[in-house]
DNA sequence: TATGAATGAGGGTTCATTCAT
DNA sequence: CATGAATGAACCCTCATTCAT
């Protein structure tokens, strides 16, 4: 990569930490592109040679951070010796809310802006960047030997919108119970799906 | 009702229903105060005498509509001779998806807004609005003799997470699937989310 | 007087103590008629019924204020043997200085509004209300049998100028000296105007 | 000075030169940040990028014009051979007083907003601006060879203090006589101060 | 007299976007 | 490529005043 290319990346990172910062502290509606521009030490027309406006800049932000969510998920689970693809859709979801009950602002920010339409476009860009496994993932679960689910589209779908939004109000609000307590009823009714979705 | 105050209702519900058709429209963020009073057709200061800000009288329409859309769901069931607890749920999640594919714009706006915190405030507040059957709803799913539920709580809030989730994208985008391919994974879900809290 | 009368006097007294504790607490120009109203506890058309506007209020409450400043005052100096007309104007002086340091929105108030126009027109209206005495005691001062005074509105002029002037900012500030620590100088200053109008 | 900074300072000048027109005209209160950008010719948000509000704007141009208006009375008194510092005070106290005869909206704006605190802040603002002698002017008063005062802060307060509220109805109004009437007495009681805090 | 709902002009302020440097 | 001064439309909100009741 030449200094320039370097450098450009630079700005362009910069852009991006100082967004995610902002997003995450005062909501995107807040946030305006002065912030932005102030924070990450750049001129304000600069912004313009790398994103288009706001939402453009938030986009870019959730693929990477829902890529690095899942791609930490699945570092871990590499390292453990769960083969029962039961076990490794509860261990991939039960690493990804602990993640988020670390970083609630993360959630804040994901949960706010994730939909399937997103997650979906996600799983397709897959050359923009090597963070998101998430295309990996999905391949791993539906072309198993060991298990055939019907519409297993339709079955991931299901939970990961179920998981999405209860662990939402769980986390953020302890609404209606904490997460922790959540938690064993959300795993099995998540075991349940797939159990359904198994021919 | 003295003149004066049915003419204070009637600016009231002016100015919700100019605010419902814009957010439905144009969505709450690219909808100003402005453009809620010229639709309605009052001045810009008579917005401030009956709400305090836009996101007021969002929360004000996100209640309302949110009531009516259960109550004429707990009407139709009661025309049907349904007793069974679970069918009965079925039946009113089944009536509500079918009210909100005949006006998506109501879904768009309810789902974007109805969290299970603003779900429970409306549950609570039911003296406000003889609309709001929710209460009713919600009692009569807990207090029966036939079937006694753990944690109906919990069970009631995973349920309307996964369905409200699931049908936005469904019924909005078709994705993963249309929403009648999607209705018998979810009902069988459903039901057994309430089978495995049944006691 | 009647019992209307006397509701009526009620109603204005009721708006002139709730315009004072707004004034002195927030301002003239941060306080709106709708503050004072609502403080009074009458309705927003009643308050133009007794005053013209916020200044109108202000004038008036000026006038009051000031009046009970010097009617203490005086009062005070009746109680003593002082005859010598140096010494009862410091006395006056000295006694309202200390009456504005006990009360400090008082002060604020008074000083940012009451010029020599206001102190002269309140001199002259002494009919309106029984509680100025300013105008006995600026004539006490004038027709003395032991003392004649060259051009005494200059003198006094130039005293309560100093004095006001001086004492907003030693009071409220403590510049560029406590209020204490002024005052040997201060009343140094006014006895020798004094004297040096002493024909 | 590059053509961009020159180009910055003519704005920051004009919406200056146009605030004082207003304020002077209009007072401060009546004076809208509309009204400025209109007269000054700029944009709206251009006022932002050099002032906080109207106040800060209001400020900047009370120390700008205190600072000329002792300033070029500094300059007369260059050109005279008075050397005694009582004349040398009555000096520059009549030539401004003449300066505010010839522009009464400048006495207008000055008294309305010169307290001792600005006034202390100003002489020790004297890095900003050019203008402003008042530093050298309070020290050529202070650290004389030939008389030592007594506590000459309190002096200059007293004489200020004194002057400013005077001349405020003296010239405005010529209550309670001319400026011109006033004079001797004043000048009496000024040379008198300090005489009295000659040690 | 007294009320208080309604008005709508006008206030201050923000901000995405442009473009000359 | 990068800058940041300038723009001006659009925002939210306040408030003195009126007038039908």
């Amino acid at each position: 990569m030449s200094k320039l290319e370097a450098n450009k990346k630079q700005k362009r990172d910069s852009l991006l930490d100082a967004a995610f910062s902002l997003f995450t502290s005062k909501g995107i509606n807040k946030t305006s592109i002065s912030d932005i521009v102030q924070k990450s030490g750049v001129a304000k027309g600069t912004f313009y040679l790398y994103f288009k406006d706001k939402y453009d800049i938030r986009n870019m932000l959730i693929a990477k951070k829902a890529g690095q969510l899942f791609g930490k998920a699945d570092e871990a689970l590499m390292k453990t010796n769960i083969s029962n693809i039961y076990d490794e859709v509860i261990f991939i979801i039960d690493n990804i809310i602990n993640q988020l009950c670390l970083d609630k602002s993360l959630l804040l920010f994901i949960s706010k802006n994730l939909s399937w339409g997103i997650f979906k476009t996600t799983l397709i860009n897959t050359s923009e960047d090597k963070d998101l496994y998430l295309y990996n993932i999905y391949y791993h679960l539906i072309n198993r030997e060991d298990v055939t689910f019907k519409e297993p589209e339709i079955m991931l779908f299901m939970i990961i919108e179920l998981v999405s939004s209860t662990c939402y109000s769980a986390i953020l609000y302890s609404e209606p119970v904490d997460i922790e307590e959540l938690k064993p009823y959300l795993f099995d009714t998540i075991k349940n799906i797939m159990k359904r979705h198994t021919i």
